[in-house]
DNA sequence: TTGTAAGCGTTATCAG
DNA sequence: CTGATAACGCTTACAA
């Protein structure tokens, strides 16, 4: 037989266990279930029983009458991006830790797929979800019926409908650049913008850039912003590339994600400039691998670890019919997840003061 | 209220449908399953009532009725490795065409976790399994009983006990290794090894290496084999400036994976020689970013999509207990799945004949 | 501490 | 083409 399914006769069942064991059923049910109160005596009868028989649950029964799942759905714009990669690994990890498990839906930028993880046909099937819009607005949700709880998680959607875990793009892309002017940058620039998008990471970040500046007291130069098309590596080193070119003299680069800030350092080096002593690189989303750059990319780290700790465990809180966080109330969860940088080679020590 | 869920006083059943529509309840199941005989104005009726009442089918009831969850499982070591994110969201995507959802279980590189993903509680919770194993061997699972059909990914464990879908490690290796002395090169170098391992992908890479010289008589030079330990950038930096230091005039290298030949890439490119001018770089495992590197990285693509296809298939068949791709028998499936080379710039163009 | 019995909401069987 | 009715395997009052 090429697959090994045990074949039996007859499923083996909490009634033959009972019967083996010479107990009832609901005995066998309490001794599964790990229920206190049980004599070791029976537990172990029951047991040994269980493990003659090779029993195993049905789970899908337990689900019906219990009317939970134990799964939560997951869903993402796309499993291959490495931040979404690790949002899902993180958000899997934590959930184990309660007991749940996880459906992952990349949504793959479709608007469909977006509505579809939402109210797909497997509204029973999931006791909440976690759910990272990229293409859905607030009013595409504002008012949607959902059979289950469901937490927000990103900047996309603004409401307080939902339990929301948002991350800090605002304040990373400030923190960034406010660090490159405290290092003794002058001219530091911004790569990655999208011009005349208004909403999404890449104006938040720029916002924070900007904000930056202007605490700082220092007047933003419209040459230092370097506007791409995608956030690859590509797009930076041909980002980088025109910045370079155009006389605009940068001296750091604050770079919207961290491949663009690997193209970024990519085009620097080949023109025999240095990172960071002729200019520093900050990256935004330190994924795994900037680490592994050359140098070591300087970036600011989102925390997904606990965006995706508050995210399971308000979700779970829900389901459970509980108030989220410890709250006394009923009302939805706003929670900022605090970004932070992580330094590393990228970027010139700071000026000894 | 922070969450959604409608907390009606009763759910609406089938029962309720059937009483609304005025039809028995198994004309609103044929109706809910597209069953192919019911007349249009049943259906219309029954539709309209489902709506009304805002019915939406109990999954874990059906389930318990039909013995199947329509869920599957996916084991890998890690999500965060591009290549098994994209094995994943590939594997997800097959699923969802032939109605499967999927559960990822990242095992994170400890046994403990690759036996709890085929072991594990939810053994009833699955139809079925894609596992793709990093520390578990032969003998762990050989003699191993599994409640459901089991497809084995990958080349760590070969046995006929399981249907198995396999990539081709040495048959790719090889064929990077021809291309670079097809296109003229003299001193292939081989980038990544790792030395003293017997088993896993480092091995079978470097054997498809030597066969491949051997085959174009070329001597195999210890010198232009470059150890790393990881497979990371960083380590494709280091290994790349060992060679170039080393005196071992490499003209040509085979990178093990991506990451090394980025790394690789970069450490001839600091140096002041050219991406493929000097020296042409093949990579392995064409991973989403190798696309997006300078000079674009040519490298090989181990055909996930293809992965993916098959085992998804082969397992659906074997959960609807038919015989694997379409064979006569009942006998374990092996394949194995052709990997292509993928030109792109990082290598030269082949001279002309 | 353990047993009894009534569902959970669907699907399947088999007549009508 | 449609309708009654018996499972599917488990949990949970309630009783003992």
């Amino acid at each position: 037989m090429g697959s090994s399914v045990s074949k039996d006769d007859h499923v083996v069942t909490m009634r033959d266990v009972a019967k083996a064991a010479g107990v009832s059923i609901k005995t066998v049910s309490n001794v599964v279930n790990d229920y206190e109160f049980v004599s070791d005596k029976t537990r172990a009868k029951v047991n040994e029983a269980i493990e003659r028989l090779g029993y195993v649950m049905n789970v899908s029964a337990r689900n019906l009458r219990r009317g939970r799942t134990g799964i939560i759905g997951l869903s993402i714009p796309d499993l291959q991006m490495p931040y979404f990669a690790q949002l899902s690994s993180l958000v899997i990890e934590e959930a184990k830790k309660v007991g749940l498990r996880v459906i992952v839906e990349p949504t793959l930028y479709s608007r469909e797929g977006e509505f579809d993880a939402l109210l797909g046909s497997q509204q029973t099937m999931m006791d909440g979800l976690i759910y990272s819009p990229l293409q859905l607005g607030v009013a595409d949700i504002e008012d949607i019926k959902l059979e289950y709880p469901m937490v927000l998680v990103g900047e996309r959607i603004f409401t307080d409908r939902f339990d929301h875990i948002a991350t800090e793009n605002v304040e990373g892309a400030k923190r960034a650049t406010q660090y490159l002017l405290q290092i003794g940058c002058k001219r530091v620039a911004v790569l990655g913008t999208h011009p005349g998008e208004d909403i999404g990471s890449a104006s938040l970040r720029l916002q924070g850039y900007k904000e930056a500046l202007e605490e700082a007291g220092v007047d933003f130069d419209p040459r230092l912003e370097a506007p791409v098309g995608m956030w690859h590596r590509t797009d930076g080193v041909e980002a980088m590339n025109h910045l370079l070119d155009s006389g605009a003299q940068p001296d750091g680069v604050v770079a919207l994600n961290d491949m663009l800030a690997a193209g970024a350092m990519h085009a620097i080096q080949m023109r025999g400039l240095r990172v960071p002593d002729d200019i520093s690189v900050v990256g935004f989303d330190n994924s795994d691998d900037s680490q592994y750059l050359s140098p070591a990319l300087t970036s600011i780290s989102p925390g997904l670890e606990a965006v995706a700790r508050l995210s399971v465990r308000v979700l779970n809180e829900r389901i459970a019919g509980q108030h989220p966080l410890g709250n006394d109330t009923d009302a939805a969860v706003f929670r900022k997840v605090s970004s932070t940088l992580v330094v590393r080679d990228s970027t010139r020590q700071p000026a000894v003061a």
